[in-house]
DNA sequence: CAGAGTCAGTTCCTTCAAGGAACTATCTTG
DNA sequence: CAAGATAGTTCCTTGAAGGAACTGACTCTG
């Protein structure tokens, strides 16, 4: 699909990119978490070409971020649902929030508020260590080299 | 530069897809977090095209993610630095990294691995609650139209 | 029955952005 | 002086996005 072929880097951050390293399939990804599921809703709600719409579609499906499920059988129609896999991509919009809200909103302030079912409360998404629960930014890491990683990259 | 004016959507993910939302951009953004700076060492480092770079890079200083200082008067040189804006979008780049390490390093594990400082050991990224603490994830919450939501998005 | 409407795409043409290669300018070094 | 290094810029080609129209399969209404 693309040009450069991002998938075949090694490098998580590149093969990520690979699947979502455009603007429509994240968004698409945000109105499926948020409840849209149909074709024509999407379009309509995104405003994008059907063309587009149904490339992208085909292909989040391909990658196993989105499952096709079919409501109707004649004429076959499908809706679109996240798998496990997509539902861990939806992390990423959490944080894309977050660095929209901060840098992005202006005055008028944050379009979407994000209520935490848990205590109730408006939040936003905090990185932390997997290990130790402190705080984790990318400042607070050091880089090493992995197993998967390999020269010609 | 895209085609369709994200930057002008009430979604603060749309906004956040407008800096950032190809492959090029997060991936310079990873190298200069990794510490490397100059034109040269990047066009090498991540093979991409040289006019591309160039547009990227200026695109990443307009938006105010990178900062460019001169490291030379004659000629003049400059290199390119994360700004506080651009530090904060290499969370983006953690998440990506917990995605893409689970998702698709198959067998051959990792390609990076992240060490926290504060607890010396190889982590990822967990996503918790501003408020409570505890995890969140998309799943975790609800969704309530904001401030900064308005008409015609 | 025919026509209109709805839905989920597909096709075709135009435009824009990526990619690749070469070029330009400014320096340093031998 | 020529060669090499660096940071771009220019030009041409190619691939992807966008927009509009079309297609096919249905339902509903007059």
């Amino acid at each position: 699909m693309q040009r450069t072929q991002f998938g075949a880097m090694a490098c998580s951050i590149a093969r990520t990119l690979d699947v979502i390293g455009e603007p429509w399939s994240p968004l698409i990804l945000r109105d499926v978490y948020a409840g849209t599921h149909r074709f024509e809703q999407l379009q309509r709600g995104l405003g994008m070409s059907r063309k587009v719409l149904a490339e992208r579609l085909s292909w989040l499906v391909d990658q196993g971020v989105l499952a096709r499920r079919e409501y109707c059988a004649r004429p076959v129609r499908h809706e679109y649902l996240l798998t496990d896999k997509g539902r861990e991509l939806c992390d990423l919009l959490l944080v894309m929030v977050r660095w929209g809200d901060r840098w992005t909103a202006g005055e008028a302030g944050p379009p979407v508020l994000y209520r935490h079912h848990a205590c109730g409360r408006i939040s936003h998404v905090e990185l932390r260590c997997s290990e130790c629960e402190q705080p984790m930014r990318a400042t607070d890491i050091d880089l090493l080299s992995g197993p998967g990683a390999h020269r010609g990259s």
